[in-house]
DNA sequence: TCAACAATTCAAGAATCATTGAGATGATGG
DNA sequence: CCATCATCTCAATGATTCTTGAATTGTTGA
């Protein structure tokens, strides 16, 4: 992942709405969400705010969209945050044990399959 | 990791300047480097803007400084690195799979806790 | 076709952030 | 104590970002 890439990803990250909308659509899953349903969920928020934060998230590829009937559906852009994550472990931290090792060991009770070792 | 310091460190991480202080302060190591000699490596930037990116880096975790004679020392806050990987992995993305494991599959290269030194 | 709905786009204003330059603070050596 | 060095703090300015409300685009069902 290039720099300016983490630098959108991060500037799309730090700001709660987009957070808010990103953890969302993770629990959401493959299916999304109808950009009225998400700005529903985020406080009944107006349509133009919660257009604005999804064209952000979109540009930088936090989120993905289709259109389905009078609806678009938003769902998580998984890609981008596995970029993400390998950035801040790889490119950014240089894969120190300090920064990785903690984060692996807490991903190991939710992110492994059945015999424990992380799937690859 | 809460969302605000989540919020915190990547409103920190989403401007240039910072990220690659970050960045530089990780390979510099446990040693650190001095304000100044940061400043002098980004591009010669101005002590007054150095130190407003310092302070934002330090008030989110990402930095820690010490002083040293007239300097003072900063250095990379691994662990609010490492927790914000984690924050990542498993508040954002609940520990998908497909966010994941290519992220640790791309570290396991790079992250051995025995007798290797970590590969960069 | 047309009314209604879902979402986007646009312009204006408020709020936040980054940079600059001047001045203040704190440490050191003579 | 004083001059100097390293850094920080402050105020002003310019730049960017967020929110709001109105207007627009695209889709559907009657």
């Amino acid at each position: 992942m290039r720099e300016k890439q983490a630098l959108d990803a991060f500037a799309a990250l730090s700001q709660e709405t987009r957070l808010r909308i990103v953890r969302l659509l993770v629990t959401a899953g493959p299916e999304g969400m109808s950009a009225g349903a998400i700005g529903e969920a985020m406080d009944g928020a107006s349509s133009s705010r919660i257009s604005f934060h999804l064209s952000h998230l979109e540009r930088a590829g936090l989120v993905v969209s289709r259109r389905d009937g009078r609806s678009i559906i938003y769902s998580a852009g998984l890609e981008a945050l596995s970029d993400l994550v390998e950035f801040l472990m790889r490119d950014c931290c240089q894969g120190h044990p300090e920064v990785c090792s903690p984060a692996m060991a807490a991903l190991s009770s939710c992110c492994k399959t059945e015999k424990g070792a992380p799937r690859v």
